[in-house]
RNA sequence: UCCCCGAUAGCUCAAUGGUAGAGCGAGCGGCUGUUAACCGCUAGGUUCUAGGUUCGAGUCCUAGUCGGGGAGCCA
């Protein structure tokens, strides 16, 4: 006998098998012709095996008639094809067997749907929902196309460091680490004793990993990271998380056109392998959660993304005739609502926006020939936002250092930074994609927290 | 952090300042190669918390907690 998974025992190719299978029950169906119909799920697909299990079988009236849903089950019989619509194939039991029971009146998962809200109050119950099951597995594929596209292209997979002792990467408000006591800080002449600290210095969770990746990118040509970042910000929006995983290429000898170029081509990938490898779910996102998902992405895949410099896009939204909360002028961030219009109205596709006005961009962005615009980069996709941000680095060592000079950062600090500028310098590039915010565009899911497996937000970080 | 909205049965929601309800789920029974099955019956409530107004508060007021949406920050 062969131990099968529910996605195998759905194939009309396990026809005839005996097979043994071990999941969990969705629901059950009790026949009084003599059977019960149960559904069992073991995760490895969005459907559920039906199977049949025949009044004839001794736990019966004891057992099988009483199975809750929620219970775990190990179930062996034959698979046949079914003779009824819904499912290809079906089980018949010679045995069923209760591996754990679920109290059905304290059991929270019912067979009805339930809000996204009341399921994140029992995350570690809601793999067990169709959606949740769903976005885990699109979620592993997206990774694995991750690896796949850079691996085929012959980029390396470099570990960049979670600790790092880079207090201004630019990122925003990072998180602390520390072994010292909190509720006995040693101090030294008024301030934090870090000395003391484990690392003698304060140290934080990255941000980013891009400068360590600069440094594998200023030596080996071609690498990519890919790893849980961290950022300490008050944020709370269905786009933001304080722990996120972030993948982040980083190339010698590519240009801005290079960098634009590889967005694209790389999101455009895990699209079509989602599509293509996760039929099944993605049918189910469009059903349930998003009913132009699908259409949406092949829209994406089949057209060229736009490619628009900030100071085009300004000129478009003045042009817009539309009115605004935040008024539009060259210099100044572009806001939500100016981003989505250009997405989502204007092109109705993705957008990559690039060469921003230097003051609203990091120090480590090319400065271009006419002194005010960096090659910076951010891609846009309908209903997410930002879903890329990147740039072709500044790899002059005195217009790095004049520019360091300019937003106040010690470039004493930045000295092996400043070091791959000093020898050997190239022409590089890189970008950041966050891999919540790719799920969310790819399956259609509202809010961020319902696409990892422990959202942590402010306030929130239960399970 | 700011603005707006919300919190009532296990879940999703209703209830003019005057006896707290429905659907689904659950339990029991019926029916059926069933498909979010179907039909009947039953149980199920500190109306988020603490104050206040009122003869009387789920409903009005104040503060807080939690949740959602928008904004900012960004990926």
């Amino acid at each position: 006998m062969e131990k099968m998974t529910a996605a195998q025992a759905r194939q009309v190719e396990a026809i005839g098998k005996h097979v043994r299978l071990e999941g969990w029950l969705r629901t059950r169906r009790d026949s009084k012709g003599g059977f019960s119909f149960l559904e069992l799920n073991d995760g490895t697909c969005l459907g559920n095996v039906q199977v049949v299990a025949p009044a004839a079988l001794p736990n019966y009236e004891s057992e099988i008639k009483k199975l809750p849903v929620g219970a775990s089950v190990r179930i062996t019989g034959e698979v046949k094809q079914s003779p009824a619509k819904g499912q290809p194939t079906e089980i018949h039991a010679d045995r069923v067997e209760l591996v754990g029971t679920a109290d059905p009146e304290k059991y929270p998962l019912q067979k009805k749907g339930h809000s996204f809200e009341f399921l994140r109050t029992i995350a570690h119950l809601r793999p067990r929902t169709n959606t949740f099951g769903a976005v885990m597995r699109v979620r592993n594929r997206i990774s694995k196309s991750i690896h796949d596209f850079f691996q085929e292209r012959g980029f390396l997979y470099v570990h960049a460091p979670i600790i790092t002792a880079s207090d201004c990467e630019g990122a925003g408000q990072m998180f602390k680490v520390t072994t010292l006591d909190l509720n006995k800080v040693p101090r030294a002449e008024g301030a934090v004793d870090y000395g003391q600290d484990f690392f003698h210095r304060p140290s934080f969770l990255t941000v980013s990993g891009q400068l360590e990746a600069e440094i594998f990118a200023c030596s080996l040509g071609l690498v990519y990271t890919f790893g849980p970042t961290f950022r300490a910000e008050n944020s709370n929006t269905p786009r933001h998380l304080a722990e996120f995983w972030m993948v982040e290429p980083e190339m010698a000898f590519y240009d801005l056109n290079d960098n634009m170029d590889l967005a694209e081509a790389f999101i455009k990938r895990l699209i079509k392998d989602a599509l293509e490898h996760q039929a099944e779910d993605m049918q189910f996102f469009q059903e349930r959660v998003d009913k132009e998902i699908i259409a949406r992405l092949e829209g994406v895949l089949k057209h060229d993304f736009v490619r628009l410099s900030y100071t085009e896009a300004i000129e478009i939204l003045l042009k817009s005739g539309q009115q605004w909360q935040f008024p539009v002028s060259w210099g100044t961030d572009l806001q939500s609502e100016h981003e989505r219009y250009l997405s989502e109205q204007h092109f109705k596709k993705p957008v990559i926006l690039f060469d921003y006005p230097k003051g609203i961009k990091s120090f480590y962005m090319r400065l271009n020939e006419d002194g005010k615009t960096v090659r910076a980069m951010d891609v846009l996709v309908p209903g997410v936002g930002e879903i890329i941000g990147g740039s072709q680095r500044e790899e002059r060592l005195d217009v790095l250092e004049a520019r360091m000079k300019e937003m106040n950062l010690d470039p004493e600090a930045y000295w092996w930074y400043l070091d791959l500028r000093r020898y050997g310098t190239v022409p590089h590039a890189g970008f950041g994609l966050g891999l919540e915010r790719t799920v969310q565009f790819i399956t259609g899911m509202a809010n961020i927290r319902d696409v990892i497996p422990c959202p942590r937000t402010p306030g929130s970080a239960e399970f």
